[in-house]
DNA sequence: TCGATTTGGTTGAGCGTTCAACCAAATCGG
DNA sequence: CCGATTTGGTTGAACGCTCAACCAAATCGA
């Protein structure tokens, strides 16, 4: 017996929807109009800059920014080809890549955060209440846990 | 002046993107493993179903389903190719397209509609409680609102 | 009424993602 | 130890999306 949504469900469902795949597309437009990158090879270059010798291995990395091995694979190498990220091999593991963060990576990314977190606050933290920003944190943290989990 | 986001804004704002795009990734997987359609098409099939003479002017499905007039005839030529949709000219205007559901669309939506709600419970409903579920609809339908204002 | 603009929709190239297949190095189990 | 499995990562094809360019029909405005 499918457990169907209700009328109350549907409209949760269907805004919940509409508003973050909005939220998410406008952000991705802007990094991409103002910064010539994705959204999702800025959260790369992120988390590779926020790593001791602003590297790490493709495996944590992939996990970091919750993408797949390939997907990162092939991420790393349009952003090696863009001469923001250098392979290293991996000395304690042969099989091993270290994506490494260049100069002209970081300053890349230097370029591109002051705007895009404007557009993050603009398009999400204005919009809403403090308590409203923390329901959405514990909302997301419940999610995130359960899908995990599952 | 850059607005930063502090220590509770990122991690609000990352737990809000890691939980978001888990869940349209996971539905998304569910949704092409059991009924060979990405989400994005089964939203399509869902629209023009509710709409009378299950058909709807393209204009009017991109603006329903959130998607420009581009991607969406990319996709009515995908979901024609299927058998799923038919195109019709428009009586009242000679420039547009009425997108048609046709049997075999209805047939393929009714096979998918119980796993997918099934999964959209799961992943979401199940993990939230009332008072949350209540909340998230509020959050949305005001980012929904800001983001179409600006 | 006729040129200019707007609206409705399509097209093709380029990009990023997925999926399955694959290879090599490391680890497990008898 | 050595064969089997697991782990780390890459590859190529297929797919869906974006963007810019485009065409045709409708509407605006002088």
């Amino acid at each position: 017996m499918t457990r169907w949504l209700d009328a109350d469900e549907q409209q949760t469902w269907r805004a919940f929807l509409a508003s973050s795949r909005a939220l998410m597309e406008t952000l991705d437009r802007e990094l991409q109009r103002d910064a010539g990158m994705p959204h999702a090879y800025y959260e790369i270059l992120v988390r590779l800059s926020e790593a001791p010798g602003r590297s790490m291995r493709m495996s944590d990395l992939a996990d970091a920014t919750g993408s797949s091995r390939s997907r990162l694979s092939h991420a790393a190498s349009r952003l090696e080809a863009a001469g923001w990220v250098r392979r290293d091999e991996c000395p304690s593991d042969r099989r091993g890549q270290l994506a490494v963060l260049t100069d002209d990576g970081f300053a890349a990314l230097a370029a591109a955060a002051p705007g895009h977190v404007e557009g993050v606050r603009r398009h999400l933290f204005d919009a809403l209440s403090p308590a409203q920003v923390d329901q959405l944190r514990r909302i997301s943290e419940t999610l995130a846990a359960h899908l995990t989990g599952s």
